[in-house]
DNA sequence: CCTATAGTTCCCAAGTATTGAACTACGGAA
DNA sequence: TTCCGTAGTTCAATACTTGGGAACTATAGG
């Protein structure tokens, strides 16, 4: 039996539009503590991130497969966009689409969770990653 | 065999406050379109609204035990409050709880919402939208 | 008491998430 | 070219979560 993937994995990444992106998949993209942290980190890096690095920064250690899914929920919802860059694939948060579509919300979010945590807690993160 | 929930019924409903209200918490019971459109009703009566009223005004028929699990979702996450009225649970938002811990989030999120749907749709929310 | 109404709890089927293993894809070195 | 290392995807198995029917509690009004 062929593997039944073959030549799936190059296919165009699905980035949604207009109407194709909805309140309730964004919120339920940054409903996970995760993916919010994500979206966090690569807030802080306009010029992109792939998977891996971006995990490293938030101090998380995961198995590629589930930092995988996290990417595709985030893609899916419209809330970051991923070109590949030889194997990479660098993703980026898609603000001005949600600045357009849903303006405001992404910002308060964004501001919720800094407020939720302390800044002392962030910088730990930040340095657990430079070390490993 | 006794019913393992005797005498749990009227036990106190957990209301969260401070650091037990989390933003994960929140995005969570609004991610779901029928607990965000809850909300949303609530909001529009602030005096409260028991569980069997919000579900007819929404337009949407669902059985009472998901209603109940919905309502306790939202209570637990600290977006609503409900209080016992005779047979009737009444509930309404904790605008001021919101707006003190999380300033700003629960109007933009419904700010996003009544921009996803046209208030004509609104009057008739019966069908969710199949739209990809 | 009885009956109606409001909501809760339990349970199970159906759905979703997590993650190791197997895999594709690409870049660079030999 | 072929091989290797790295990056990420897909699949499958298992663990977890959710929706809703049935059975239940609680209260109000006869």
């Amino acid at each position: 039996m062929p593997p039944r993937y073959h030549r799936l994995m190059t296919r165009p990444l699905s980035h949604p539009d207009g109407a194709g992106v909805t309140l309730a998949g964004l919120l339920f993209a940054l409903a996970d503590p995760v993916r919010l942290a994500i979206v966090r980190e690569l807030l802080k890096s306009p010029a992109g991130l792939n998977c891996t690095e971006t995990t490293a920064r938030i101090g998380l250690s995961m198995p590629k497969s589930t930092c995988s899914q996290h990417y595709r929920i985030l893609r899916e919802s419209g809330l970051i966009a991923s070109e590949r860059r030889g194997t990479e694939l660098v993703s980026r948060v898609r603000a001005q689409l949600l600045t357009e579509r849903f303006p405001g919300l992404l910002e308060s979010v964004i501001a919720a969770y800094e407020r939720e945590r302390p800044a002392a807690l962030r910088r730990r993160a930040s340095r657990v990653s430079a070390a490993g």
